[in-house]
DNA sequence: AGGAACACGTGACCC
DNA sequence: TGGGTCACGTGTTCC
């Protein structure tokens, strides 16, 4: 989420800034985009999934938005590789290329998030290409990069807008819906990312099999938390309505919390051994949605928590909500919610949803930031 | 959950099976494969969803796989709308279509998988393109369907490969690699629905949507997963309290308590007498008031009956009231209350003395007025 | 060499 | 009339 966010938003960003203009290029060759401010923001992606790198940045920087190509009146071709076209024009009568209104290519390099997720963030660089523009047909480096294996650098460059022109829009107009597109495109890519991320153990990254992968973890995901419904349904089988209350907390063993560590919290009671027993849920379900109460300690935000616990979390839909003060520092929140279209609930998810944010809350207080 | 399998299943197949591969082609005019083939499966899988459909195959059918179709020679241009192109070039001059070889259109039309599930049930005829192959820009078919409304047809008419030629590739070798392209696509659109099967609640079925939703579905589910999770270890901890009251008419206070915990005590009473369960009271105490909690029956008048009765009848001082309807015919109350100056009460004179007001109350209504 | 994967530009469609 | 979405053909890179 957080990655992804800042990702989306640098994707805008360096959208929006892009083509200064500059790119000038020149004949033939390529001014040539990003490339390696590609792959620069690869690198850069990395220090941040994988933890701190050392080496990465250096070379390029600025350049890297420069793209802003089309602006009009620089006929570089931008991006070409090297082979280009413009002397292609045979047999086919490739047409006139319009467009950029001088013969040359249209600018329209852009640097693209492409596929390679990584990139991104503080996104330095970028670089050199852009001014040393002129220069034809440099490789440029070729960077080593691949990180792991796969994933592909995948240029920028651009092509000729082979002719465009035929019936609608003449080279001008048009232009801005291929921005469009760029960014659908970029939009999309990010969002796959965003897919990979939440799939476990992918491996290929490819685009289908992040689809498919997806897919199957997604079924497999449903199929746990039906035998999971299952077994703990089985335990507690009764009739409807069934009240379970519920007043964990004894953080002991399990895995989950660290905070053994006498949790200041429960201060107020002077029980030995048994610890505070907040909170409190309980849960009972009608016909047509969910009452959930709970008692617990209060500390300032607790109630937000719950409430968006309940109803983001859990498909729920709050039709009713109270909070009334009880003791010095307990809460006695009473919700009546409706259980969105298409969705179920338990009783043990909504206790463990709920026991998980207090949970958070709690050791948030005691410690301090997340 | 099932129908999705099923849909993975098929996909799977299809995808296996596809491409005979005489698809080849000959000369230039694609091939072109599945095209009604596609729709077919399109049938079949909304088939599937929707249950089984009649009417349906009918045309197509074995032509399916019968894939056959592109054995080759048709250049139909099938797809195209209607607008076509063909006649076009106007100013533009859309340069020779190439490709193909001879001057027609490039065969490549293909009906794609293409994004649109939806589509169409019966799908009547569409193929007929198929055979009839040979003429030019029809327009063929449009074909209305369109199943709910969103989802676009996209029609499979192709374009020119516009020149193609420029350096690399006559037109000749290059087509099979648009073929390769053309797959790769139509097996990740196909991917794409599946993946949109097994997330609920979509709506807009845009790529982009699918992946978030994805992702974000897929949050969820593992959310879900922990919490029930915690939920299940929780509860076999054999320690907590975890009462878990079932509506019994019992009474017996059982509630909690086996933990000595200096907490509030609490009580709670079903009602004895009443066949149904309601009503159910609850009671806790703090330091310095008491917390009272009732699910009864909604009546009329029950409510001031149970302030009054509380407020009135034990000598406490309402601070908090909060009334909720919790099913058709049942209100959750919760009072928080004061103790008056120099008076006591136990849990058991407030259970007895509002199980006296509600028994009154159902009694007035169960008999007949009073 | 050739298959697989991607991004791009472009035409077309819909609301 | 334009923004959004799609599919297509193409060039390119990598294995």
């Amino acid at each position: 989420m957080d990655d992804s966010a800042l990702f989306m938003k640098w994707a805008m960003d360096t959208l929006e800034q892009e083509h200064p203009d500059l790119v000038v290029a020149v004949n033939g060759e390529a001014g040539f985009p990003s490339l390696q401010a590609l792959r620069e923001q690869r690198l850069v992606f990395e220090e941040l999934i994988l933890g701190p790198n050392p080496a990465s940045s250096g070379t390029s920087c600025e350049t890297t938005h420069g793209s802003g190509g089309f602006g009009g009146n620089f006929s570089s071709p931008a991006a070409m590789e090297h082979d280009v076209w413009p002397p292609s024009p045979p047999t086919s009568a490739r047409c006139a290329p319009r467009l950029s209104g001088n013969g040359g290519v249209a600018g329209t390099n852009l640097p693209v998030t492409s596929w390679n997720f990584c990139a991104a963030s503080t996104l330095p660089a970028s670089d050199s290409a852009l001014d040393s523009g002129s220069a034809g047909a440099r490789p440029v480096v070729p960077v080593p990069e691949m990180v792991h294996g796969s994933q592909p650098t995948r240029r920028a460059a651009v092509r000729s807008p082979t002719g465009t022109g035929p019936v609608s829009s003449g080279p001008p107009y048009a232009q801005d819906h291929i921005m469009a597109e760029r960014k659908r495109r970029e939009k999309i890519n990010q969002r796959f990312i965003e897919l990979s991320t939440v799939i476990p153990g992918l491996k290929k990254m490819d685009k289908a099999t992040i689809l498919s992968d997806a897919t199957r973890h997604a079924k497999e995901l449903q199929e746990k938390i039906k035998a999971l419904e299952a077994a703990t349904g089985r335990s507690s089988r009764s009739i409807e309505t069934v009240v379970l209350v519920k007043k964990p907390r004894h953080a002991d063993a399990a895995v989950s919390d660290q905070n053994q560590n006498g949790s200041p919290s429960s201060a107020s009671l002077g029980a030995p051994a048994s610890r505070n027993p907040l909170p409190e849920i309980e849960v009972r379900f009608s016909e047509t949605g969910v009452m959930v109460r709970i008692l617990c300690e209060d500390v300032k935000g607790v109630v937000v928590r719950v409430l968006s616990g309940v109803e983001e979390g859990l498909h729920l839909t709050v039709t009713h909500a109270n909070v009334m003060p009880f003791t010095a520092c307990t809460l006695i929140i009473t919700i009546t919610a409706k259980v969105d279209e298409g969705f179920t609930v338990t009783a043990e998810e909504i206790v463990g949803r709920l026991n998980y944010v207090l949970e958070l809350h709690s050791s948030c207080t005691s410690t301090e930031e997340k």
